[in-house]
RNA sequence: GGGACCGUAGUUCAACUGGUUAGAGCACCGCCCUGUCACGGCGGAAGUUGCGGGUUCGAACCCCGUCGGUCCCGCCA
């Protein structure tokens, strides 16, 4: 049907006779001469139609709007000097129209322009129930083809290094932890039901103990939680396992990996090794497992400092077992004034969100005078005021926000309010900045927390992460004493605040893996109900493996500069979880269902 | 489950504090135009202000409900 695609046209094909296909992209009838952009997934190119190629030509041309197919035929020629554009790679030419074929008419109005002409910004309603002229947009077809190279690109890296790709099944069972499942019923095994995975994980891992040593899967993920910007119930993950390597091997493998995607897709360098913070300095020092560390304001300890002083909103949150901590702002004086930290303030509602009772301050001034509420000013002696400045490294000009209360609140709060101010101060490097992508591991990750609802230890990553070797021990006796406080070899992989991935080092003896599994409350029978498969698979020579799984629409949206991750989909859902284009989910008839075994609970209201 | 914001011609936006016939750009339709490239000129059509109810002499605007979308908390790794 075409000889050419329209973006690939240049002043060397001057003379020859191509044929196009594509969309009208916009027109410009100047009644004696037609000017056609003619767009497809290449790009653009000028069409001229001129009377004198034909009374015929020029009346089909003439009926043409934007959107419609068509199909040319012409000659490529020089433009006239003063014609050419620079605006487009192929304005130094056009194409002069022999023949024009309409092969598909646009009926109506479009719902919203096409042509990147018209910047506009679309409500994303519309973009999503006409989601295929929204591909056809220069927006959504970058993303797509960003995110095609980038899995490409993966795809390419692990295969030389000897990875093979593996589909796991999408009906699977359902699992007690994690998230809610996606559920699908059997029809032939009566009044039993499939779960859509949450991931591949346990499938890899048994991938592992059949001797396939190097996996991975561009795999599809469910999970029927409430969404978000970053967040779909199907999404895709880069899932990866692999056996006999220890977790520092894994690490650099992936680290390899993630460069080279960035090498490939957005032409930059980045340094490997990346740098690493254990969850509890992640923690400690800026209230949250995936730190977004390049700029400073990071959480200083002052318990020692605050412990006995008069004022009891600092003393008494410590005597109930939380923490004070504080974050020095460079410059906060001038640009942070009091009413936006005091009730009613947008700092202060940040803090309120996250759940802080209130926002105490300190505003540094010379010689190590301080001003703030009387209850804090008139509760410190001179030395605890220097000994906080140096703590903090305050100087004269800088602001100190404080958090008290438990310590899980003041971590949130703290957190909150310094990627607030760095947005509001733009303290966040630009993308064109050396320090934009700023990669890091966190390690070290707990086993399990404490799930104060369920009054359980619930596992952190997963239960079948491997229990660090020095706080686990040697001796099985006491696994059920030290696994409770050991930490995970696990592992994220946090890119500007966003957890991109992780993955730790699976436990790979039964034995363990049943101390794991019971310290979370399960019992031993639902135990192997659950995960006998596995358990037993254990049994048979499991060797020693690992792995990670990254987002891939996380990575993707990043890669783009976008900030929802339908932007990175082709095809994605609402914030119900619903398809605007197919309108799904979808009724479906009481005989599908009856064949199901299903019966729905809520009242007919036809 | 909860909080916040949004919904006006096909589309992007406007319409003062509740006050005449709800306006404009682009798209659409008609006419004119041979070098434009976001072409230009003249004219035209286009609206159940998401939907339902209420308050009012009077509602796009205020109130209640509902549907849909977005962001966030809970939830989720």
């Amino acid at each position: 049907m075409r000889s050419n695609d329209c973006g690939d046209l240049r002043s060397d094909h001057i003379a020859s006779e191509v044929q196009l296909c594509g969309w009208i992209d916009r027109c410009r009838d100047h009644g004696g001469v037609i000017f056609l952009d003619l767009r497809d997934q290449s790009g653009t190119v000028q069409i001229t139609v001129d009377p004198n190629q034909g009374p015929e030509l020029f009346s089909i041309a003439e009926t043409l709007r934007n959107e419609t197919v068509i199909q040319v035929t012409g000659c490529v020629r020089a433009r006239p000097d003063e014609a050419i554009n620079q605006k487009l790679n192929t304005g130094n030419i056009e194409v002069l129209a022999s023949d024009l074929q309409i092969l598909n008419q646009v009926k109506g109005n479009l719902p919203f322009s096409v042509s990147s002409h018209d910047e506009e910004s679309v409500k994303e309603e519309l973009r999503l129930r006409y989601r295929y002229l929204d591909l056809r947009r220069e927006r959504m077809k970058r993303n797509l083809k960003l995110r095609h190279k980038t899995i490409q690109t993966a795809r390419a890296y692990l295969e030389a290094e000897g990875f093979i790709e593996v589909e796991t099944p999408v009906l699977t069972k359902s699992t007690p932890e994690g998230a809610r499942d996606y559920l699908v019923p059997s029809r032939v095994c009566e009044g039993e039901w499939f779960a859509l995975p949450q991931s591949p994980q346990l499938f890899k891992q048994l991938l592992m103990v059949g001797g396939l040593e190097r996996y991975y899967q561009v795999a599809r993920c469910f999970r029927d939680e409430d969404l978000r910007a970053d967040r779909q119930p199907e999404f895709t993950q880069l899932d990866i396992e692999m056996s006999f390597m220890d977790q520092e091997q894994i690490l650099n493998l992936n680290e390899k990996l993630i460069a080279s995607i960035w090498k490939q897709v957005k032409g930059i360098d980045i340094p490997i090794p990346f740098p690493r913070l254990t969850w509890k300095e992640a923690v400690n020092q800026y209230g949250t497992d995936r730190p977004d560390n390049r700029y400073g304001m990071e959480l200083n300890d002052v318990n020692d400092i605050m412990q006995d002083i008069g004022f009891k909103v600092f003393s008494g949150a410590i005597a109930k077992g939380g923490s004070v901590k504080c974050i020095n702002i460079t410059g906060g004086n001038n640009s942070i004034s009091n009413v936006r930290i005091k009730p009613g303030g947008d700092i202060f509602s940040e803090a309120e969100k996250a759940g802080a009772g209130g926002l105490a301050f300190i505003r540094v001034r010379e010689s190590n005078e301080i001003d703030t509420i009387g209850a804090i000013k008139d509760n410190l002696t001179s030395s605890q005021i220097i000994e906080l400045l140096n703590r903090t490294k305050s100087k004269a000009g800088d602001l100190i926000l404080f958090g008290a209360g438990e310590t899980t609140i003041v971590h949130k709060t703290l957190d909150r309010i310094r990627q607030y101010i760095a947005k509001e101060l733009k303290l966040i490097p630009k993308e064109n900045q050396k320090n934009y992508w700023n990669f890091l591991w966190v390690t070290d990750f707990p086993m399990f927390e404490f799930n104060t609802e369920e009054k359980r230890l619930e596992a952190l990553h997963h239960p079948f992460c491997a229990p660090n070797n020095e706080d686990l021990g040697n001796d099985p006796k006491s696994w059920s004493k030290l696994l409770p406080k050991s930490r995970a070899q696990a592992y994220d992989l946090v890119l500007n605040g966003l957890e991109l991935g992780g993955g730790s080092i699976r436990i790979h003896d039964a034995k363990l893996q049943q101390e794991v599994l019971k310290t979370i409350g399960l019992s031993q029978e639902i135990a192997n109900e659950q995960f006998g498969f596995l358990i037993n698979a254990l049994e048979l020579g499991a060797p020693p493996h690992g792995g990670i799984a990254f987002g891939i629409d996380r990575i993707v949206m990043l890669l783009t500069g976008e900030e929802s991750i339908r932007d990175t989909i082709a095809f994605p859902k609402t914030q119900q979880a619903r398809c605007l284009m197919t309108e799904a989910p979808a009724n479906v008839s009481k005989k599908q269902l009856k064949e199901l075994n299903v019966e729905s609970t809520l009242k007919d209201t036809e």
